[in-house]
DNA sequence: GTTCCGCATGAATCGATAG
DNA sequence: ACTATCGATTCATGCGGAA
């Protein structure tokens, strides 16, 4: 007989499907320690105002922190919640609402165990006579305990200066043709690398942003999510994303056989989500099916 | 005649020298507004007391903030301060004294203006259970005001290769379109890139660390300061270290023809960084002059 | 069915102008 | 004085359609 010895009395939701709503409403709606990995990326500060309601610099924390805690709340003892997250400039200045957030996540309990960089390879052009282009973002991760869940040969690489430079670039584009193509097997490239010996990366993350030219704009590439989802999650675990924004987390879960839960505000955005995933299935599992 | 307006009774010290002693005390005898730029890498904070790089964790921010307090205070109004900083790990976690140094020196006036990422591409070996290898260093950029001197140009690298393909040969859209009527506002005009070479750098540096078969090892590469030094400052400028170390800022304000000052409390390490700094004026000027 | 090549797009930021 | 909006600046990439 399985008991379930939760006190929360609050069920697991339906996976693998996106809820319209508030975050905070919605998480508070969801059980205790039920999820394996926390990946999101928030409205910044004052920004996208004309999609998101922007938040203002000096009421950001405060606006995140409830959140934060019901996170906390929902992760499973050994999971992970990954954060990524970039402080503009205002005044000439880079903010410090993000240094705030930190500290003020480690009064409510949180572990801030990694810090690791995105390098955003083709970033944002432009020219100031007072600043470069901002080529990266933090990627905070947090725990609730010391010891954590992390698979680090999911996301091991090849080794050597050619893969450095030149192959690191083609390589991401690999993977991500390879998982297109679902049970194919290896391109020539990839099966190339297999033979040599692989690393462990480092906690500096070299991706290009999409640049699709379709109507939904990701906020990060498809293979940011799917690097923490190897790293920190097995086959049939649970991804919540709180700020699902256009779907790239949920695809990400998808394409590595993870369940996913995503909250969303704008109905937008949830329709832009759903339709990313639908042809994604469509033409993968019901596609080839139907054929 | 040339009036000196500095209340200031303190004297320019004797310039390219490095002066053996307590930092704070050693500042305390400069005089106001005359560096032009400060690149330091202080020591880190540690858990081991008994060493000189050991200043205990609680205590860090503490220890710090008179000594930032002395280089606003010799920095020039339109000078800049780089703090190449990086947090230990303790018990599991990112220790957070960088996150408040910022929030405190920002109570003491100084703008935060930028994060420059070093990431370094050849950084230590190791495994751990719970964290991948630390690649990366905060580079700190700290202002008196918001207009200070830049020198872009002076940093400029090379185009990417996509150049050599994408501007092999434009089609007649690439020599007249100059605005895109996307919302994102954003336009182009492609022909601007033929002849090109260079462009200017993002906030992400990648530098190799050095390993010099010499007793010392020096803390970062000749190339980080020596980048610093080029973006912020011109010849014959006054660039100051206040945690000298092994003398590598001085060598690259040597080879950059900047002036410098060094501060050193070590005995042992003022010797070695004076002999390094003999041994390039040897094979340069003096030993080409001697033969 | 591959490879090649054109090109829209970006979590940007500053300074000027307008309200 | 202080805030909101707008134009100018600029680089690398993934994607889609053509060869």
């Amino acid at each position: 007989m399985v008991i379930d010895v939760r006190i929360d009395s609050r069920p697991v939701p339906e996976l693998d499907r996106i809820y319209e709503g508030d975050s905070l409403s919605v998480l508070k709606s969801l059980p205790d320690s039920f999820v394996n990995l926390i990946f999101t990326s928030p409205p910044y500060a004052d920004n996208r105002e004309k999609t998101y309601k922007g938040i203002p610099i000096n009421e950001y924390v405060d606006w995140f922190l409830p959140i934060s805690s019901e996170l906390q709340r929902v992760l499973k003892e050994d999971g992970t919640f990954i954060l990524n997250i970039k402080e503009r400039t205002a005044n000439g200045e880079r903010q410090t609402y993000v240094l705030e957030l930190i500290l003020e996540m480690k009064k409510q309990g949180w572990l801030w165990t990694e810090e690791y960089i995105w390098h955003k390879k083709n970033c944002y052009p432009g020219k100031w006579p007072n600043r470069f282009r901002d080529a990266w973002e933090r990627c905070l991760q947090f725990n609730k305990q010391k010891q954590f869940r992390m698979y680090q040969d999911a996301v091991k690489v090849p080794i050597g200066d050619w893969s450095k430079t030149r192959l690191a670039k083609l390589s991401e584009i690999d993977k991500i043709r390879d998982e297109s193509r679902v049970g194919s097997g290896f391109g020539k490239n990839v099966s190339n690398w297999l033979g040599r010996r692989s690393v462990y990366p480092t906690n500096v993350l070299h991706l290009s942003t999409e640049c699709s030219n379709r109507g939904h704009s990701a906020s990060f590439p498809l293979s940011l999510p799917t690097w923490f989802i190897k790293l920190f999650t097995v086959e049939k675990d649970i991804v919540l994303d709180p700020f699902m924004g256009s779907g790239t987390t949920a695809l990400a879960c998808l394409k590595q056989n993870r369940h996913y839960i995503g909250i969303e505000a704008m109905g937008k955005y949830c329709e832009l989500a759903q339709s990313a995933i639908d042809d994604w299935k469509n033409r993968n599992n019901g596609g080839s099916k139907l054929l």
